[in-house]
DNA sequence: AATGAGCGTTGCACATCCTGCAACGACCAC
DNA sequence: GTGGTCGTTGCAGGATGTGCAACGCTCATT
């Protein structure tokens, strides 16, 4: 691994922090300031630092159009939009699109009610993965080792009396939605929101991603939540046939 | 500058178009498969890429992580956030907040009725800069020359009929904009979307972001949206009174 | 006004680290 | 079974990154 790349790197996550000026940069990376220099003006050039006013460097503009284009180019996510938008027709609430990557769970697409947005307010932020439906789906396809792996490594912050509280109950959910096929989440997150989530599987069965249904109590309780299950099932079974190519590939209606 | 990072950094815009294997990576480079091997690899160990099941490469999960920690840590977003919300809750209509950065500009916040969401979808893509009120406002206050460089650096797509045709056009735009201090946008970019918008202004008054209310022509029309045009002034004003510290620093209500 | 400290910047010599080559192995198609 | 493609590895040569020291600038201090 490249040396020079690997601390060049390491200056982003440092000023994900916030701004911070050359002798702070070259002093928590451990090099001459002039190294330091030298780095931040090749990440300056492409754009992913800027360099504000009080001659601050801090994470520049390119940086959100690469994890916009980065997004726009997931196949799976060009796949099941049209599905999401066409359950969220029928049935009107909050739906998400997640991923799973190396520890961590990614919503990619979600469409809202009258207002189809997408949005990534939550991106890369450790999103309730103890909790939500769609990280219980991506968590518990993993192979084994590494399931127990990522479940021990996790927090279990107790965000209601409904929150998954540790490691074992983590694991004990998971190998229950790994046999019955969907998701939920009851409350574990917010008090008053419940989700019912389905899993999208590629030609080897494998999940790819996962899709759920989110609604507050005051509008659905959750046993009428959970009667939306089959049409959340039949959608991410739809999206999982044509992105294994098992299906008709240009028909994205229900 | 560094050669070796160049080359790594230049791998992400790459690959920012589509998933690619070692090989394209390498020729796109025009370096050797081995270097192109090192450089995906210490990419990949920070997260910025990620290899799927095909082994090729695609932009990595840590990439939103950065820009979702980046846009959370701009202190003009951060003291906007209520102000916008707050005015939100007044007149109902989406508003938005935008920065310019080095020829590019960029929605960094987004308030939308009843649904206090922020997106951030847009971001990065070349919007509407030639017809959106807050690129005007923030190109508007540009020096000179760097104004007309940009200006004449654009395209001027015909979105609509009302879209800016040229960049004359757009200059002339800018000079009245910087005059009165407002910008709108009246179909401009979507034939039946208007916009209002007023600059936020730092210590120096030099306009460091820019805010706006749009409405669709059947909710509102233009003209009913230009007397909401004080209350945007007044919540820019306020803005930029507490980001430039000459203000009440506690305070976000009306 | 003068002085000094702090910070970003530059040019350079050294040697570290990156590069490209060639060979290997895995996988797939024919 | 065989040929081809692609990712991977170890290595030697040298290009490239590194740290040093000195300079200039701005700002705070006396």
């Amino acid at each position: 691994m490249s040396q020079t790349v690997d601390r060049a790197l390491s200056i982003l996550p440092l000023l994900a922090q916030g701004p911070a000026d050359l002798g702070q940069v070259a002093e928590r990376l451990g090099v001459h300031k002039s190294t330091a220099l030298r780095l931040l003006r090749t990440l300056h050039e492409h754009g992913l630092v800027h360099r504000q006013q009080d001659q601050r460097y801090r994470l520049g503009a390119r940086l959100f159009a690469l994890a916009q284009e980065a997004v726009e180019n997931l196949d799976v996510r060009e796949i099941a939009h049209p599905y999401l938008t066409a359950l969220n027709e029928r049935i009107g609430h909050t739906i998400h699109l997640a991923v799973y990557e190396e520890g961590e769970v990614v919503y990619i697409d979600k469409v809202e009610s009258r207002y189809p947005v997408r949005m990534y307010s939550r991106i890369g932020k450790p999103v309730a993965i103890t909790v939500a439906a769609v990280a219980k789906l991506l968590l518990a396809d993993l192979p084994e080792p590494e399931r127990r792996a990522v479940a021990a490594k996790l927090d279990y912050p107790p965000y209601t009396p409904r929150s998954t509280p540790n490691a074992a109950a983590f694991l004990k959910e998971l190998a229950t939605v790994r046999e019955q096929g969907w998701a939920t989440d009851l409350g574990g997150h917010e008090e008053s929101i419940n989700c019912v989530g389905a899993p999208i599987r590629g030609a080897d069965g494998r999940v790819v991603a996962a899709m759920s249904v989110s609604a507050p109590n005051v509008v659905v309780t959750a046993e009428e939540l959970l009667t939306l299950l089959p049409q959340v099932r039949d959608t991410a079974d739809a999206i999982s046939r044509e992105y294994s190519g098992t299906a008709p590939t240009k028909e994205a209606s229900a």
